[in-house]
RNA sequence: GGCCCCGUGGUGUAGCGGACUAACAUGCCACCCUGUCACGGUGGAGAUCAGGGGUUCAAAUCCCCUCGGGGUCGCCA
């Protein structure tokens, strides 16, 4: 080793100690006479002084020194003169006298800060990212994912779960996203794809007899990206044979409760982790990943507004459609602008024709209510007793704001659930440092796809219904319910997982009703329908985003700030230019010609 | 593919029709400085205001297009 300690980690106890240090140059403090530099390792920073009386040539050397430099140097660790100890710094009671030094390599400047945590444009820090990783923050962010994944790993261990690895290179699958394909240089027009997650695999585990895996696992969707979504990312994949729901699900909730109370001690959270079913969530946060950890739930006001003389509402009600609201607290006042502003974000989610009623400071009670005291763009077609019912089911009092809208229930869902997401955000309803995690359940199994005219899995085609519902399969499959739950955290979706079907004949007749001919089910999924067949064991698992899951905990607005190598919105890794046109010899072996347009 | 937002010295910002010969902070360079720790002081270099076109007597500023980036809808079994 080119040094003897760490940086950051010298002490009043190494006082006395002749230590050999290396690193990166952090801050220089250049007195004429004297010349301070932070030195910083991986450790932390350590203050090294060169004194021109006690060791000239070092001292003379120094001054060469510019930020990020790499050096080594040998030296005495003593205690700092009096009045000059620097509480700031866990080694801000010592320095180290240099005595000889050595510069390993020079530096360039940077292109920004790395000794300050300045916002910085993303390109550029992706450009640069292993000068963006030096900084405090993100050598703090990748130093807690490996805490985290070395935690996940122990505790699975210690439960008698084995690490399993699965291949990258799979076969591409019909359902679910965009699959990222690898040509097959042995197989002129055939393709590898990239697994979406490892979940026919972790189930073959399970018909051989593992029982409980686990794996740290990437994933690939070729969708376009989100703050928390981009083309590659991390799962904790687990998988168990004989279990149920409950046995999964209180795993998970032992694994998170016991992480955050370890490694995250600051944050509250709630134990233990509500149960939500997904048609209470739909219904009061318009959304399968709420954020619970503020109200303003919607409610619906159909039955109120049934004989409404408004045409949108009377028209969404004709047509099968609802009508709900949210109650915003003190927003009564708000300005012609700021309702603008509101109604474009309902349309920006698909919803229509916003409809806010404002109800005045001075009213102190809804009893009270007369029209003089509403403000609404629809105030003519209101009447009082619906405004008064509508107030009171929504909890709203005087000064608050009511924001209506109508439509189809999917719409109203989304784009109100967007309003109280956002309105959420701006009214600062969340209590910092509060986690909320909670289970969503009683999905139901299938979905019906207006466009193609035909049913989808809700998640994945390998959920298995619930036992009382099998009846249901053929006859009404929109009223199958599976037996899948997704955990959410502060209106993220950080995990899903199911007890899945484990028999083949339930299998096939799953994929019957998705819309295959038998055919197609042998080939795109004959494998694991025939494993089945061999006395494939009862089996559940989740799956947990690991990127998600550390964005929250870390206090990040995006996951490729918890990601050490990402790529940008347009799935670029500005690093390496990736991705990046070949040489024709490489098309040619793999038997690929480009279109030319 | 749609919508919204952003692009000004290396970095972060200000300026939003004329007083801009583009300001501030920091970084960079030189010199001074023996107890600083975001050290301090003096001086200096550094910007075709993302690119192109237009409107105007006059454009960093207004309009259009292109490029790059971010957010979001669609998409994400």
């Amino acid at each position: 080793m080119l040094k003897t300690h760490s940086c950051g980690q010298l002490r009043r106890t190494d006082i006395g100690s002749q230590v050999v240090l290396a690193g990166w140059v952090h801050r220089r403090r250049d007195h004429g006479g004297l010349i301070f530099i932070d030195l910083r390792d991986r450790e932390g920073v350590v203050q090294i002084v060169f004194n021109p009386q006690k060791s000239p040539e070092p001292y003379q050397l120094a001054d060469e020194l510019r930020n990020e430099y790499v050096i080594r140097i040998w030296g005495e660790v003593v205690l700092r003169p009096e009045g000059t100890e620097n509480p700031a710094l866990p080694t801000g009671e010592i320095e180290v006298l240099v005595e000889r030094m050595e510069i390993l390599n020079k530096a360039e400047t940077p292109p920004f800060y790395i000794n300050k945590d300045v916002e910085v444009d993303e390109n550029l820090r992706l450009e640069y990212r292993y000068l963006d990783l030096r900084r405090e923050r993100m050598q703090r962010n990748i130093k807690a994912r490996h805490l985290v994944v070395n935690f996940m790993r122990e505790f699975l261990n210690n439960k008698g779960f084995l690490e399993i690895e699965t291949p990258i290179l799979i076969k591409s699958t019909p359902e679910g996203a965009r699959d990222y394909l690898v040509p097959s240089r042995l197989y002129p027009g055939s393709f590898y794809a990239l697994p979406q997650s490892p979940q026919q695999l972790k189930q073959l585990l399970m018909v051989a007899g593992f029982e409980k895996y686990y794996q740290i696992a990437k994933c690939f969707r070729d969708e376009d990206t989100r703050a928390d979504r981009q083309p590659e990312f991390t799962q904790l994949d687990i998988e168990m044979s004989f279990v149920e729901e409950d046995d999964v699900m209180l795993l998970t909730e032992e694994l998170l409760t016991r992480l955050v109370e370890g490694f995250f001690p600051d944050y509250k959270l709630k134990k233990p982790f509500p149960r939500i079913r997904y048609a209470e969530a739909m219904a009061r946060y318009g959304s399968d990943k709420p954020d619970i950890r503020f109200g303003l739930e919607m409610s619906d006001l159909s039955d109120i507004l049934v004989s409404s003389s408004f045409p949108v509402f009377s028209r969404s009600l004709a047509n099968g459609g609802c009508i709900k609201g949210i109650a915003l607290p003190g927003c009564g006042d708000y300005s012609r602008r700021s309702i603008d502003e509101l109604t474009n974000l309902a349309k920006d989610s698909g919803g229509g024709g916003l409809v806010t009623i404002s109800l005045d400071k001075t009213l102190n009670s809804i009893e009270d209510l007369t029209m003089s005291a509403v403000k609404s763009s629809a105030a003519r077609y209101l009447a009082v007793d619906e405004v008064r019912l509508m107030a009171k089911r929504l909890g709203a009092s005087g000064g608050d704001l009511i924001l209506i809208l109508a439509g189809d229930v999917s719409t109203v869902n989304r784009a109100l659930g967007a309003l109280r997401l956002e309105m959420g955000r701006r009214l600062e309803l969340a209590r910092p440092g509060e986690l909320a995690f909670a289970f969503v359940v009683d999905f139901p199994l299938f979905n019906w796809n207006q466009e193609l005219g035909r049913w989808e899995s809700m998640h994945h085609p390998f959920t298995s219904p619930r036992e009382e519902d099998l009846s249901l399969l053929v006859t009404t499959p929109e009223k199958v319910r599976g037996r899948h739950y997704d955990i959410v955290l502060n209106g993220y979706e950080i995990g899903g997982g199911s007890i899945r079907i484990h028999k083949g004949d339930l299998q096939r007749e799953v994929f019957h009703i998705l819309g295959y001919e038998d055919k197609e089910i042998d080939d795109l999924f004959g494998h694991l329908i025939k494993a089945f067949n061999y006395g494939a064991p009862p089996h559940g698992g989740i799956a947990l985003g690991i990127d998600r899951l550390l964005m929250t905990l870390l206090g990040e607005e995006t996951i490729r700030d918890v990601i050490a190598f990402p790529k940008n919105q347009n799935a670029r890794d500005l690093l390496f230019g990736s991705p990046a046109p070949v040489k024709d010899e490489q098309l040619k072996e793999l038997h690929l010609r480009l279109e030319t347009s």
